[in-house]
DNA sequence: ATTTGTGAACAGTTTCACAGCG
DNA sequence: CGCTGTGAAACTGTTCACAAAT
C-alpha cells in the first residue's frame, strides 16, 4: 500500500470518528463534505489511499469503510500504552476522563514530581513520582505520553521522555518542545489553539 | 501585505512563543532549526512573508522578529473575550489554569446545562446556565469558546455557539464538529491527538 | 565570514473532469 | 444514472542555491 499522507491521515483520523458516530449504513463524499467542511474530492482520494473499493452509486459502505482506515491507520493495535505526566488540575481531569474507554489507547501510570500528589491522589493504575519514569516507561513500553507538567518543567520533563523511547506526546503545555524527531508533539494547549484561530 | 499561508501561520504562532522563552538578543535560523524541528529554510521563508527585514549575518534581533509577527498575526489584539461551555472536570480545570494569563485572551463566562453547578462552583468570572448562552455571547462580544461539554451535548452546543456568531471553538472533545465555515474549529481532544501520533 | 532573503526548481496536495462501475 | 475512483492539471508549500547585506 502507498504511504498516506500527513493532511490525508488527519483527516482520515476524523472521518473515522465520524462514521462512528453515524446510524446510517451508507454515505456519499458529498454527505462527508456537509459534514467535515473537506471538499468531496479530498474526501475520495483520501480514501482512494486506503486501496478498498466498498462504494459505488450509493456511496460507501459505512462499516467497510471504517475498517479500512482502521487498519490502514494502526487504529486497531493491541492496547497501546499511555502515561499522564504532571498531576495537576488537568491532569487529574484527564486521569478521571472516561474518554480514552472504548479506545485502543490505556493511561497505565501517572506521574508528579511532587510526591506527596502521588501518594494522595487515587487512581486504578499506580501514580509514582517523577523518578520513576525511566523505569517504568520502559518496563511497562509505555508508548504516548500525555504532558500537563508547569512550564517550568515541560521541556526537561520532554527530553526525558524522548530519551526513554516515547514514541509521541500529547502537549498540553503552552512550551515549544525541541525533542528528537523520532518523538512526535501534538500541540494541544489551550493558549496555543486560541492562537491558532486567532491568526485565521 | 501578502496573505500568510496555514502551515507558515501555525509554525509563526509557535515561533512567537519559543521567542517569548529565551534570554537571548539574536537567534539564527539554524538555531531556530535545531530548537523546532523546522528546516532553518522554511523559517526564513515564513519570516520573509512578514515583510520585517530584522536580522542578517548575526541572525534576526528577537525582539523585533517577535513584534512583527505579534502584528501580522493580530497577537497584540485588545483582550479577546471567550467563555468555557461545559463545567464538568476539565472544564473546570481550565477555568482555574493560569495559562491565558498575560496573554491577549481573557475567560469571560462560563457555561453549564446543570444548574447546580453554575451556582455551586466559585470562579473570578460569571458562571450561567446553557440557557443565557446566546445573551451571554452577544452582550460580551465574546470571541471564542472552548468546548468541555459530554459528548451528546457537543454538536448542538457548537451549532448553537456558530449561530451566536463565535469566530472559534476549541474542541475538547472528541466528536467532530459540524459547523458554518465562518466558525473555525481547533481540534485538541486526547483522543484525537493519540490517534493522530498513533497514526505517524 | 556568516546569515539573511529570494527567485527558481521541486515536491506534495487539491481540484477538476470524466471513464467505469454497480 | 448517480457516485466512486483516478489520471492529468492547477495550485500551494518546501527546498535549493546563491546574491546581497553587514
Amino acid at each position: 500500500m502507498k504511504a498516506i499522507p500527513g493532511p490525508s491521515k488527519r483527516r482520515l483520523v476524523l472521518l473515522e470518528r465520524l462514521l462512528s458516530g453515524c446510524g446510517k449504513k451508507t454515505i456519499t463524499s458529498v454527505e462527508i463534505e456537509a459534514l467535515t467542511g473537506c471538499s468531496s474530492a479530498v474526501i475520495r482520494k483520501d480514501i482512494s489511499l486506503l486501496d478498498v473499493c466498498c462504494g459505488a452509486s450509493n456511496g460507501y459502505k459505512i462499516a467497510e469503510l471504517k475498517a479500512a482506515i482502521v487498519k490502514a491507520l494502526n487504529l486497531t493495535q493491541e492496547r497501546q500504552k499511555c502515561c499522564i505526566v504532571g498531576l495537576g488540575k488537568l491532569g487529574q481531569a484527564l486521569l478521571e476522563s472516561t474518554e480514552l474507554e472504548s479506545s485502543p489507547f490505556q493511561i497505565v501510570a501517572g506521574f508528579d514530581s511532587n510526591v506527596n500528589r502521588t501518594e494522595v491522589l487515587r487512581s486504578v493504575f499506580p501514580l509514582h513520582p517523577t523518578t520513576m519514569l525511566e523505569s517504568v516507561i520502559k518496563t511497562e513500553h509505555i508508548k504516548y505520553a500525555i504532558l500537563t507538567v508547569p512550564q517550568e518543567e515541560a521541556q526537561g520533563t520532554a527530553q526525558k521522555l524522548s530519551s526513554c523511547g516515547i514514541k509521541g506526546i500529547v502537549n498540553f503545555t503552552s512550551c515549544v518542545l525541541t525533542v528528537p524527531k523520532k518523538t512526535a508533539v501534538e500541540n494541544v494547549s489551550l493558549l496555543t489553539s486560541l492562537e491558532t484561530l486567532s491568526a485565521n
